[in-house]
RNA sequence: CGGAGCGUGGCGCAGUUGGCGAGCGCGCAGCGUUUGGGACGCUGAGGUCGCGGGUUCAAGUCCCGCCGCUCCGACCA
């Protein structure tokens, strides 16, 4: 059978960017908006988000992290308390200066990030030990003036979720950082069938603020690296400019340790770039907004098909399903439209399928192999091909990932890799210095120190100083 | 902000050295025939040629200014 291409996506390997911006306008996931810089979600985009909420959101509540609301505008002021925040921040941020007509006394800004509007409440709501650990999650819209925006990727406003907790301890702030990331972590490998890398930021890329900024970094198809969550350690910086503190058992007055860290909509372009193929998106099933659509291949017979897609509808149990009833259009154009939007399983339905009681399966992750099912195995074979899916999505994405890892020692090695579209692992003396010319000279930055990085001896593989671990380098999103 | 490119019905484009009524394909609407990998026929709707100014008997076309978008860098989740 032949699998005709669709005319209107860009092959990935003609121009990866003009495919990815084709895939997000045709799966009709987003659309430009008329605003510099901003998209519009449309209803199949946001159903996404939707999944990811719903599933991100339990795993939050779960940690005992509730969710609250804290205002869009922040004082100007507030920005300015915290020295690299402000410094990093100030230039891309968006400045109300009047309102009802009047020019502000004090200029609002629109929220980058919500951590000194959060922190200002919570010097107010801590004084004990017995008051903590405060952890409050929020689901919010924030806007940074980026100088070049992309659809999800980087878009002037975009959504996320930011967790903020405060501590006892600074161990207790550490522990509370690192299952942030575990639960990255477990969102990325088991729902969005990602195989992610855990690691530490450098000094460089570190969030403005932070004590320690831990990562997930993912491998897009281009071989580009996107940093897909992060968790962040906030030490006491927040708390020592926002005067956090609390009387501890001791009678002390001490600051507060602190977290905070999120996921934003870039994780739906991660999605399209980690999975998507010429023919479109590719959706994991268990964040698909439609697991499976039924279409239904009409004979002269009308009737008697759509008395036949009853029963499949109830045969097919329980998933997420689309019937796709639409006569104005060819079965041929539905699978084109469908495999664009990532469905994970066509079932056709035609006078065949009728006679003799079955259905037509076909895996979007596996265009051009047909499956046979009865009525009766139907609900079944569903479920174990949607699991199957799952998994098979995720070990192709971790194949492909460690397929396209080196471990470098020499820097004609390290430039020929990054130059290869390689994740690279290579020994780093640490120096800024060495991680600015590396950055100039390949375009590729320190993406992180893995987590499970071992330490040994090892030389710089720019300058040949002495150097302990390897650092994961590779260029990036 | 620097480099490159592009703005002509919803989308993709053509429109030559300025010259009569601004076109083509797709899409859209109506009717009919179709339906197993993007079906077809007929009829029809839809445009202040990005905006402003200038040159000219005459500007989509030439000149000046502005705005917007896309791609490539610097900022960034």
């Amino acid at each position: 059978m032949k699998i005709k291409q669709p005319e209107q996506i860009t092959p990935q390997s003609k121009n990866f960017s003009r495919w990815y911006t084709d895939v997000v306008l045709k799966a009709q996931l987003a659309d430009y908006a008329p605003v510099r810089g901003c998209m519009v979600i449309r209803p199949y985009g946001y159903a996404l988000w939707e999944r990811y909420q719903k599933i991100l959101d339990g795993m939050i509540k779960k940690a005992g992290v509730p969710n609250a609301y804290f205002p869009l505008f922040i004082p100007w002021s507030f920005l300015q308390k915290e020295k690299e925040h402000v410094e990093n921040f100030s230039p891309q941020t968006a400045v109300v200066t009047h309102g009802g007509g009047k020019k502000l006394k004090e200029p609002l800004i629109v929220r980058p990030t919500s951590e000194t509007i959060m922190y200002y409440m919570y010097s107010r709501w801590i004084s004990s030990w017995r008051d903590l650990p405060l952890k409050i999650n929020q689901w919010a819209n924030v806007v940074r003036w980026e100088m070049r925006t992309s659809l999800f990727l980087r878009t002037t406003e975009f959504l996320w979720q930011e967790g903020h907790t405060a501590h006892a301890t600074l161990e207790e702030a550490e522990k509370e950082a690192r299952r942030a990331l575990r639960m990255y972590q477990k969102f990325y490998e088991k729902y969005l069938a990602l195989y992610p890398i855990l690691g530490v930021k450098s000094n460089q890329e570190k969030f403005a603020g932070a004590e320690k900024t831990y990562t997930v970094e993912i491998m897009m198809k281009d071989g580009k690296s996107l940093q897909a969550a992060t968790s962040h350690n906030l030490g006491q910086n927040f708390a020592k400019s926002f005067n956090i503190t609390f009387q501890d058992k001791d009678k002390k007055t001490k600051y507060v340790w602190q977290t905070s860290w999120g996921l934003s909509t870039r994780a739906i372009g991660g999605l399209i770039m980690g999975h998507g193929d010429d023919h479109g998106l590719v959706l994991p099933p268990r964040v698909a907004p439609i697991q499976a659509v039924i279409i239904p291949i009409w004979g002269k017979e009308d009737k008697k098909t759509k008395a036949y897609l009853e029963q499949v509808k109830k045969a097919a149990g329980n998933v997420r399903l689309e019937v796709d009833l639409r006569q104005e259009v060819s079965p041929g154009w539905k699978f084109n439209e469908w495999e664009v939007k990532g469905v994970p399983i066509r079932i056709e339905i035609g006078p065949r399928e009728q006679q003799e009681k079955t259905v037509t399966l076909v895996r979007r992750d596996q265009l051009g192999e047909k499956i046979t099912v009865s009525l009766e195995k139907l609900k079944d074979k569903l479920s174990s091909l949607l699991e199957e899916i799952q998994e098979s999505l995720y070990q192709k994405h971790k194949d492909f990932t460690e397929k396209n890892s080196l471990f470098v020692d020499s820097w004609q090695e390290f430039k020929k890799a990054i130059a290869n579209k390689k994740f690279v692992y290579a020994y780093w003396c640490g120096s800024p210095q060495c991680e600015e010319k590396i950055k100039e000279e390949t375009k590729a930055t320190t993406r992180c120190l893995p987590l499970n990085a071992t330490t040994k001896k090892g030389k710089c593989v720019f300058c040949g100083k002495p150097a302990s671990q390897r650092w994961l380098f590779a260029r990036s999103y």
